[in-house]
DNA sequence: AAGCTGACTATGG
DNA sequence: GCCATAGCCAGCT
């Protein structure tokens, strides 16, 4: 893994950005569900907010493939602009209808299956 | 040090 | 079916 980070710094928002950064093209998930793999369960907030923090240059983390559990861009006004993630979602193929993820039961990545830990 | 906030989710009315 | 409330944990003021 990349130790960009500080020193001593290493938290949750390292799992999270790995887990998200293994989020195929097309495919979509929510922070429910990656809270639930990290263990974090409940806590889906924390997740957000490590994409909040997953903005910076320094990190390639496609945080665009994250959105709520109804499959809505509620963080699309974090990506600079409020069109930005779904124009990043709909350049992967994913269809966006009134920032809602079409067919998100088809496209959604959970990481507890796919990963097979 | 203590309290508020937050890119969520589930439950209740 | 929609609105209100509670639980969650970590970072910031």
């Amino acid at each position: 893994m990349r130790e960009t980070s500080m020193p001593g710094s290493a938290s949750f928002f390292e799992n999270v950005y790995d887990v998200v950064r293994q989020i195929p093209a097309g495919r979509v998930t929510s922070y429910g569900a990656i809270a639930e793999y990290l263990g974090l369960r409940g806590s889906a907030r924390m997740v957000g907010w490590a994409m909040n923090a997953a903005q910076t240059p320094d990190n390639d983390v496609p945080a665009h493939r994250v959105v709520n559990r109804n499959g809505m861009l509620t963080g699309k006004h974090h990506f600079g602009g409020p069109l930005i993630m779904q124009q990043l979602l709909e350049s992967e193929n994913i269809e966006i209808i009134d920032d809602q993820v079409v067919r998100f039961g088809e496209l959604f990545w959970d990481p507890a299956k796919e990963l097979t830990s």
